[in-house]
DNA sequence: TGTATTTGAGTCAGAATGACTCAAATATAC
DNA sequence: GTATATTTGAGTCATTCTGACTCAAATACA
């Protein structure tokens, strides 16, 4: 157990409301992919993979104490997120990993980490980042941050790969409501990249020239240039149009 | 300050995990109103109206939890709720009234209520409930339980206001999602009936024939009976299909 | 120069939408 | 008993949207 770590969770003792914590799914779209943030920490053998997440200060706001977890794995700091899910069944501890670990400590260790050892509820946050604005790096604390595709969270530990799903279940539900494609995507990108995002949202194929017709009808996104840098035919540049609602369909007009 | 609460609170020391309440808007349909079902407290002079609320047990689930409080408000046992929100700010405490009270008290008796004077996090679930079906009585802790129409929630304490507002705007999101109407309504409802409650959540008027129209073609509903004991002319009873997913639109369908 | 691939644009039948009108059924007033 | 107001159920119609297509233009690469 590495002395920081261990001081950590000392601190946390004074510092932090007990038996509470946050997690977030950071989202990003790259390769075609939806991607999350996942951090890795290494404890005495046992790999473990998650979320990044945290705890709330006594005098934290819980929205500030997203803010904060959402920085230290991205540096990004004024980014949309959304509270979508609980997490807080009564066997809900630090998993099997950590138990394993305790196993092999003496009574003073433990005691160390009993403030960590018990029962947790997470609030569980999500966020939608721009891929190439981040720059991932370790937190304070042993992790290392990095993307995963989504395709491969069922790797994660404890109980974040439902949290993942949970989120990717919201984001879908949220598509035609938020402006979650400006804040996936680059400044300028092109129709095709919308379609892909779209694509991967939903996780489905969508037909792509019924696709551009109703985005470009819609009038949420404007032509900004007209050339890529791409191998085949040259796309045009599209942005989001400032003001204008950026949402699929419109708020609570469910056909009627 | 009543013995009875004084020792609850006093019990929530040891078996409650601290800083953690829930809340929850538990909505009916009735009189053409979307209602919610608050609780009054009479706090020493103050009156306060708060929705059913409660904390969570060491060794309870948060759902468990949750179905505990809503049972103990309607005695309803089987109801579907969902977590729509947090409120976790850190000035978050028990607000004025409670502050007032607590500036009457003497040491002791402050100190009897520490426990509960520290900063909350609230975490906000809502259900949706047959309105004919539910008994409300007062919970076991001073506490009266009534109907309140959503237009006159904003006499709610606390923050509690918000939080109504906040389900509110989830459950219109939620609508075309979820088998949302045939929560509210009875086993068989008229046609007018669907309308007012479609109305109601989402705040508009919406056009009778084609409304009428478009939930026949859905095939959602099926006729059950001929006559109504209305007023004027009777209206066709419907039910819900069973196993038919109940939403207003398909699910992930966004015209693409 | 030719070919495969990707982007942008168009066609068309069928379905859905929004704004309507109108007749049938009933309680109440007269 | 008849007329009237009100509510329910059903239909019309022009416009728009949808889903499944085809096709030409632009480019990299063979």
């Amino acid at each position: 157990m590495i002395q920081k770590l261990r001081h950590f969770i000392r601190s946390l003792e004074k510092t932090a409301i007990p038996q509470l914590s946050i997690n977030c799914v950071i989202f990003g779209f790259h390769d075609r992919n939806l991607q999350v943030v996942v951090n890795r920490i290494a404890l005495e053998g046992a790999r473990i993979v998650v979320l990044p997440g945290g705890f709330v200060g006594q005098n934290e706001d819980v929205s500030k104490a997203v803010t904060r977890i959402v920085k230290e794995s991205t540096s990004l700091e004024r980014i949309m997120f959304q509270q979508f899910a609980v997490f807080g069944d009564a066997s809900r501890t630090f998993g099997k990993e950590f138990k394993a670990m305790v196993a092999n400590m003496n009574t003073e260790e433990r005691q160390e980490l009993a403030w960590i050892s018990r029962r947790f509820v997470t609030i569980c946050y999500m966020a939608l980042v721009n891929f190439e604005k981040i720059k991932l790096h370790p937190t304070q604390y042993l992790e290392t941050a990095e993307w995963m595709p989504i395709e491969k969270s069922k790797a994660l530990s404890l109980d974040h790969k439902e949290i993942v799903e949970s989120a990717l279940a919201t984001l879908r539900k949220e598509l035609p409501y938020a402006p979650i494609a400006s804040n996936l995507l680059p400044a300028k990108f092109t129709l095709p990249d919308l379609h892909a995002l779209t694509e991967a949202i939903l996780g489905r194929s969508i037909d792509r020239p019924n696709f551009r017709r109703k985005i470009l009808k819609s009038e949420q996104i404007v032509k900004v240039g007209q050339d890529d840098s791409g191998q085949r035919r040259p796309a045009d540049l599209y942005a989001f149009r400032h003001g204008k609602r950026t949402s699929l369909i419109d708020e609570y007009k469910f056909g009627f």
